[in-house]
DNA sequence: GTGGTCTAGACCACG
DNA sequence: GTGGTCTAGACCACA
């Protein structure tokens, strides 16, 4: 799976794992029917509680996008490729409208928000190619 | 001083003041040397729990934007002008990044972002004209 | 709230607490703005951990039922009485269904669980008036 | 024995099959003295863990519908048939209780969940005629 | 005072 | 082995 969890991070950790595990189902990381790492192995991984684990789990299975198989473990859904592309979606433009909203607060414009998108992306060091 | 706070807000409702104090000095709608309300009148005001105001006031005690006056309250300071333009860049500035980081996680790019800016713009409801 | 919770049921805890929670709301008994009991008070009532209780609440939250007033509580939203009423309807026609079905598989028909459920609905006792 | 397992169901496999295999004697599909088809054979069927169907097995033993044969496999017992048409019955009539319980709950009365019932019952796609 | 999060460790049903 | 539930008790931010 990859998850990295930054424990001090203010956002809480079982957030940060249902966010990657969102992102990772969205870009096809973890296709349908696959097995996601049990709860004690993630936990063992990331050294956290396996409850916390369990909380991250449990909302992945709110969401549909996991399903528990009794005795074997949790297994991608099919339909979780589409439901995580949309809460990726949603999750970014609930962002960006916040943002926007205390940038209009300071006064600033359209346009500036705009330059000041462009002029930070270089800086961004993320994992796209 | 015309703040208006969200209750249901997931930023502190301290944190909301907080941050509006912060603009209306840096628009100047707080000119140096004017009195800030009486915690008690501003949590009247705002119908919240009157801890809440004084956090958000020693907030701005502590960043040197007002000063106790005794027995007459709080008081914008000189600097604060200048304080609270560096401090309303600083927060604008964080907020975009946040989103950006999320907005680059998702896949999208500069222009995207920039599209969903002047769509979302029209749509905030702010106190600007 | 009146809630009762037999902790030796098959049922767990935090799902009696919040089915119950449901059908007050639905009854009308827990009207729109009204604060919950807080977790420990509720917790040290029910005598069961105050965690099974965060999870009722949680429950009920994600529904939409009620809202975090931070540093106050958890209040019943404009919505929970309309939501609750789905929810319970729809809770009704799920263990219906899974009833007739197996009793289908039994070999019975319509008629003669129309005749079960006839006979066996003054047995109940139920808080109904 | 068309027997057909649903994974996803809330109720646990082997209780399924449990329940069919009840079902199925009471109905006169098993006589008495027939053979039970192996645990190798049934649980490659089922594409189940053979544990699971151990499982069923074992309580249908306990049941006294099923008695071991050395070397040959598992056996209808003579009592099976009225074993099994007295559970058959507590197990519809329990799960039928449970669903007023909760349809009582929910403010319906007897003639409601009738017509719930007529309703919802040609809905089902079981394997009667 | 409130809820939110996390840890530690237990027991259970299921496969 | 798997996840599901529960307990006990800790620390935190917020009002």
């Amino acid at each position: 799976m990859n998850i990295r969890v930054r424990p001090d991070s203010p956002v809480p950790i079982y957030e940060q794992i249902l966010t990657q595990a969102v992102f990772a189902i969205a870009n096809g990381d973890l296709p349908a029917g696959e097995l996601l790492p049990s709860v004690r192995d993630l936990s063992a991984e990331l050294v956290v509680n396996p409850n916390t684990v369990v909380r991250a789990y449990q909302e992945l299975e709110r969401l549909g996008m996991i399903a528990a198989r009794r005795g074997l473990g949790m297994e991608v859904t099919a339909e979780a490729a589409k439901i995580s592309r949309d809460r990726r979606k949603a999750i970014v433009l609930t962002r960006i409208r916040e943002a926007l909203r205390e940038a209009a607060a300071a006064g600033l414009d359209a346009d500036d928000v705009c330059q000041l998108v462009t002029a930070e992306w270089p800086k961004l060091n993320t994992s796209r190619k």
